[in-house]
DNA sequence: GCCATCTAGTGGTCTATACCTCTAATTCGA
DNA sequence: TCGAATTAGAGGTATAGACCACTAGATGGC
């Protein structure tokens, strides 16, 4: 049972963040730095004040919030511990199809389809907050796991933020990544919903189907920070192969889940 | 801006449960009482602390607690008041069709197809964790929105746990409401997967469709609060009226939504 | 050898106080 | 009359100390 390593740096009293959120942050990247893995023991309440030189009180209101952020578990008269990663939390949320892939244990890929520039139609120009007839890229891509066809993605993403998109840039990565990785993007939130509906004939090909057979049908609609719309996504996934989960949760609306 | 009106008793010192506790409940209970809508404003800390013959901080205590439920906001400045209630927050996570589709602004109501009892397939026999054959009770229902069918639905519950269910008692009412209201069980928390089907032809003259027709299919296994399963439920949804929304966070994992 | 008791250390609750920043209304001067 | 300064009151941060309930190991009696 290791206890995890804190630096041994005092805070910093003059900065305008607080104590306790100084101390959070520390405890924080101690944790997803990953050197100490679940039941791993944070140092008592009392020896991290007198090691920072705070009152317990302080101390508490830091573990407290990561308690709550689900990075700490305490245990009345033992101590408290570094939470372990529950398969319905933390992880996901907003994942991409490579994520959400590769925790069912399958390889994921993409074949490009398409990537070409198009005026908006109303609904998605009206989705994305841009004015009808505005140019985005539209994305066109079969996704695959384990080499086998599960979904079939448009991606529409505003051409003004993304005028350089190259079939070269995207390879057969996750999109997320990229948006991160060359644009410095992340996605903090989405609205998505999920229907039936029926393999058409080029989808039912492409998908390697029936036509007629039945797909999930989920758009998603996603958000950074500032609250603007980065993409707007149709997938249509072969039922036959995907299923979607979440947990459910009486009190505050709170859900757990994975796509 | 009207204040919100808190009861003048004062707390219980001797009861084992934490004063911030019952100020907790008691503040919870006054904004879900309804008298005192959003923005309506709490009394300040300093206010209640002297009320209730508390210090500021547990009071404080309360009301942190309340806001990371999601019923209170903070204004630095200026106070705290009741929260707006979001659309995305706190009227769902778990809920009966009958919630459901009143928040659509649909009526819901129920035909009995049939209520009978059934020795558990292992399958649900497992999910339910019960012993392979054990019996259960299997409530078969057409559930209507206006009038018009909308879902085909299967009820699995334990026989020992509902050995006196009647049509009578279900009548056209929700199945959680009688839980409550006849049992004292409160659902906590539920694991739901959602996939994609075609209608049987049993299932499609049922729900007044064609055969062949998609339809999604919700499995949910609802857990009461000492995590004993209380039903497994499988019911299949007419695609062309219902959509399911959920809305991602990226932070920890923390979902919102609505099905 | 076994079981009850003791004890050190943990998180849980609570108090009383202090000073900070922020907001908005009031006051006061030009 | 208008704008700046004051001020009251809100939440935000932080302290030091107290006692409680719980856990688990050590102690001690039988």
């Amino acid at each position: 049972m290791p206890v995890i390593a804190l630096p041994d740096q005092p805070l910093d009293e003059t900065s305008p963040t607080p104590l306790y959120f100084q101390l959070r942050e520390l405890i924080a990247d101690a944790i997803k730095g990953g050197q100490c893995g679940p039941d791993c023991q944070l140092p008592s309440e009392r020896e991290l004040a007198e090691k920072y030189g705070l009152s317990r009180m302080t101390v508490r209101q830091a573990t407290v919030a990561l308690v709550s952020d689900g990075l700490l578990i305490r245990r009345r008269g033992k101590g408290t511990y570094v939470a372990p990663p529950k398969y319905e939390r933390g992880l996901f949320g907003l994942t991409s199809f490579s994520e959400d892939m590769k925790k069912r244990g399958l390889t994921p890929s993409a074949r490009i389809i398409s990537l070409r520039q198009v005026p908006a139609p109303s609904k998605t120009a009206d989705i994305m907050g841009l004015a009808p007839g505005s140019t985005l890229v539209l994305l066109e891509r079969l996704r695959l796991a384990d080499d086998q066809p599960m979904a079939y993605e448009f991606s529409y993403l505003s051409f003004q933020r993304f005028p350089d998109l190259t079939e070269d840039l995207l390879g057969a990565g996750s999109l997320y990544e990229l948006f991160w990785a060359r644009y410095g993007i992340r996605l903090s939130h989405a609205w998505q919903s999920i229907e039936a509906v029926l393999a058409s004939p080029r989808e039912a090909k492409l998908l390697s189907i029936n036509q007629g057979a039945p797909l999930l049908l989920l758009e998603r609609t996603a958000y950074d920070e500032t609250n603007t719309v980065v993409e707007f996504v149709k997938s249509l996934y072969r039922a036959d192969r995907y299923r979607f989960s979440v947990q459910l949760q009486q009190n505050a609306g709170k859900w757990k889940g994975d796509g």
